[in-house]
DNA sequence: ATAGAAGTGGAAGTACGTTCCGCTTCTATT
DNA sequence: AATAGAAGCGGAACGTACTTCCACTTCTAT
């Protein structure tokens, strides 16, 4: 809980000259908010709890952030390019089909691990509109990468479409009685599925 | 849209000496009402719609289903019978692989094409409570007899738990942009992994 | 120091779920 | 047919949450 490094622009990022320094600062709290609200309540937690925990009123939350798929994407921004990180580092390091495996596995504790955010994804919750597109078009290349690169060793089938696995692996992380145990088989099935 | 042969009992049925036909007509618009909007909006449609629909106020609703899931389950009592109709009609008359399949393709239809069904079993909000507990109830030994067939046989691995298998494909099951395509898709996938 | 832009807070409007209870309708009984 | 009491009904009332809006505050460039 440290730096504010990343620079955020919730809407179009254009010809902004600056934001005023508290402005800044508010953005950081209610990010720092959600994340803990997020965590504990889950993604559809009410706007007042967020606002009141950063310690400010409920039209600075949506002043910044006006839909509430804004700011899940926002606290998710860190983990996402930790997968895109991830997906680089893998392919490098390790065979083709461990790399998808290893990687998919990855993804999967992410999207396990926000309580809400799978089931929040397929609501069809006007509030989440569009946070799936933009998830997906963040991991989409490198997902396809690691697939073109199995593929090419002959390591798994070849009509596998990354879209549809990434959305097929978020819908199986909706928390069930046994916590992301059943995440976890269900991803592995659907992994063994996919070999050649 | 003809008989209202179902006798119901929401709550727990025991010794009820009868029920007032006036009740009796209600719970049966109430039921029709409710099919017909959760087609078209959802299981999670307001009820004052499903209340103005069946041409009773909204109190009369929850006298006689006091959550939605006892509304949803009701409505889909008729599907849930069918299946497990289908599972001893399918393993009479199929081979043992091929009769798995084509249940969960069946299985995959009911939940896919209720608007909304899909995300409602894992919203984890209150008013669904049990919800997937009851389906799982009904449908898991109608699967696990396919599944233990389909073992015997040969056909598929031995480690596949049918709660398992229904509640993935449940989740496989949330509506995308391409209707019940992706839904199809992910489950042939999944039934891939299910090959020994 | 100051003008004006940027940002803020929370009241107000809206929508929906759920409960509650006075009134209506049904049914068993005579 | 009349009637008493049980069963059921309707919808107003209340609580909770989302979202918008604008008078007021705070910041920053000059």
């Amino acid at each position: 809980m440290s730096s504010e490094s990343t620079n955020h622009e919730p809407p179009t990022a254009d010809a902004r000259p600056r934001r005023r320094a508290d402005a800044q600062r508010n953005i950081g709290s209610l990010l720092e908010a959600a994340k803990e609200v997020f965590a504990s309540e889950g993604v559809d937690a009410p706007a007042k709890e967020i606002a009141d925990r950063a310690g400010v009123g409920v039209g600075t939350l949506y002043r910044h952030f006006p839909k509430r798929s804004d700011l899940v994407l926002a606290v998710l921004e860190h983990d996402v390019e930790a997968c895109v990180e991830a997906a680089r580092t893998l392919s490098a390091a390790e065979e083709p089909g461990d790399a998808l495996v290893h990687w998919i596995g990855r993804y999967t504790d992410v999207v396990a691990t926000k309580r809400g955010l799978a089931a929040a994804l397929h609501s069809g919750d006007a509030a989440f509109e569009g946070l799936g597109q933009r998830l997906l078009a963040q991991l989409e290349p490198s997902l396809a990468a690691l697939l073109e690169r199995a593929e090419d060793a002959g390591a798994i089938r070849r009509d596998v479409d990354p879209d549809d696995l990434l959305r097929a692996v978020a819908h199986l992380c909706a928390p069930g009685p046994d916590g992301t145990a059943f995440s976890q088989r269900m991803v592995r099935l659907l992994l063994d599925g996919l070999r050649a």
